[in-house]
DNA sequence: CGGGTCGTTGACCGTGATCAAGTAACGTGG
DNA sequence: CCACGTTACTTGATCACGGTCAACGACCCG
């Protein structure tokens, strides 16, 4: 059982505007109950009926779509805090996979439960309706990281990427990144093999724009990183200013 | 001035689900006004701020990111009848270009008019929200083929997708495409160059998988393209049995 | 000790980029 | 009616980024 307190969802959301007690209640029915999975075990395969979304309590996962003769990649990485499964709210069968990167713990709950929301919380919609779309926000920025740049620049572009979005709920974050993947997980998030992604590491690394060391990556050079790949933060501020409903205050 | 009659954004959404007299009214209120733009003239620059929707009343538009030395991402593609701007939703500032593709007619609304959607029916926001899931749906499509297809497979795919999603709303569709782009417009789509899309073109139409026609291209033998690139249609019918309030009877 | 996973390295190759030239269609103005 | 510029597409030659395949070493765990 999740209470107000230990909730990251709550905490997420709270980054962007300041929630009233409606609001917290209903987000407290998303995370009411809680399941476990342990590393690389599948939380979803494509057919599956989807009923359930999730709240992710701990732990990375991610979606991945295969093509018929083994080629994976790898759709979204989702960190705690997020909402997994918008992407199937519209759809009856799921089409991606969920697998987790390591042990994890999961809110499920049942999208049919979102009406609830839909009809009592119009404040609380447009929130869900913001992270949804602001989820659109990172696939543009995918897409054009996968066909417009080399290996060192999509490299570079994910792990800015991975960075920016665990400073939203870890503002302690610092230049070091905890990666519970491998480098084939790696591979198949940005389009390449798990050799040139060895490869490319060893060449951002002898450039000094980053450090490796056990299961973790650290930006040396932040700002020449960000001009390798033009990257540009986006998730920190989202626009509340169109909200319906209660004066709503950004924290 | 838009009509019930001739909106082809009400056509689109009545192709997923029947809506009452309330939900006609709200989509009303959004292609209330109306706006004409030349082939190749920006509607919207990176960095503007977002004040307005739109929704596409004729001709294709597309969005696009540029790197700073020059290379081009077009992220999507934009047809009659889709909401332009749901990416834009959660952020002050646009990250894309929006540009006319061919001579075009847009239907321009305030962002702050989605409040009174969300304040006042749910079921037009369930469906909004899942429009715009869809499209997240779609970029994960997109995502997959520049990760891991290779040029024919990419194009193949792009053929596929825009005949799917044109079907839609147009059942008489043939198995002909218009395509008001050319091949260096095409090449920013899938992450290729003009020279390349030109050569893979040839290739396709060799094996007899495609023709090809002024402005237009024949897709000749549809299951073999769609085993060349594992297509799978997916937006002919959403998930309408969670949305809220009234019996919602899809056609 | 044995087996599994993971990262690294080397040799070779192919897809697709790059650069450049050539052609065709079209509209414009003289 | 032709000269001209522009845009779009094609073609050829060359090259490089990143894929493929295979081997090897480090490490972990049973």
């Amino acid at each position: 059982m999740t209470t107000i307190e230990n909730s990251c969802l709550v905490e997420k959301l709270s980054h962007y505007i300041s929630l009233d007690e409606d609001s917290l209640g209903y987000l407290a029915l998303l995370e009411r109950d809680e399941k476990e999975y342990h590393r690389h075990s599948e939380i979803n395969r494509p057919g599956a009926k989807t009923v359930n979304l999730f709240v992710v309590k701990k732990g990375w996962l991610y979606s991945y779509t295969d093509m018929p003769d083994g080629r994976r990649q790898i759709v979204q990485i989702h960190h705690p805090g997020d909402v997994v499964g918008f992407s199937d709210i519209a759809f009856t069968h799921s089409s991606t996979t969920l697998l987790a990167a390591e042990d994890i713990c999961l809110c499920p709950f049942p999208k049919k439960h979102l009406d609830i929301i839909f009809q009592n919380s119009p404040q609380l919609t447009a929130l869900l309706f913001s992270l949804a779309v602001r989820e659109h926000a990172m696939l543009v920025d995918s897409i054009r990281a996968m066909g417009r740049m080399d290996a060192r620049e999509r490299l570079s572009y994910l792990f800015l990427d991975l960075m920016s979005r665990l400073r939203i709920t870890n503002k302690t974050l610092t230049n070091t990144l905890r990666l519970p993947l491998n480098q084939t997980e790696i591979a198949d998030c940005i389009g390449l093999t798990n050799v040139y992604v060895s490869r490319s590491l060893i060449s951002l690394e002898e450039d000094g724009l980053i450090s490796r060391g056990d299961g973790s990556v650290t930006i040396l050079n932040e700002p020449a990183m960000e001009k390798l790949c033009d990257f540009q933060e986006r998730y920190a501020k989202i626009d509340t200013s169109w909200f319906p409903q209660s004066p709503v205050v950004p924290r």
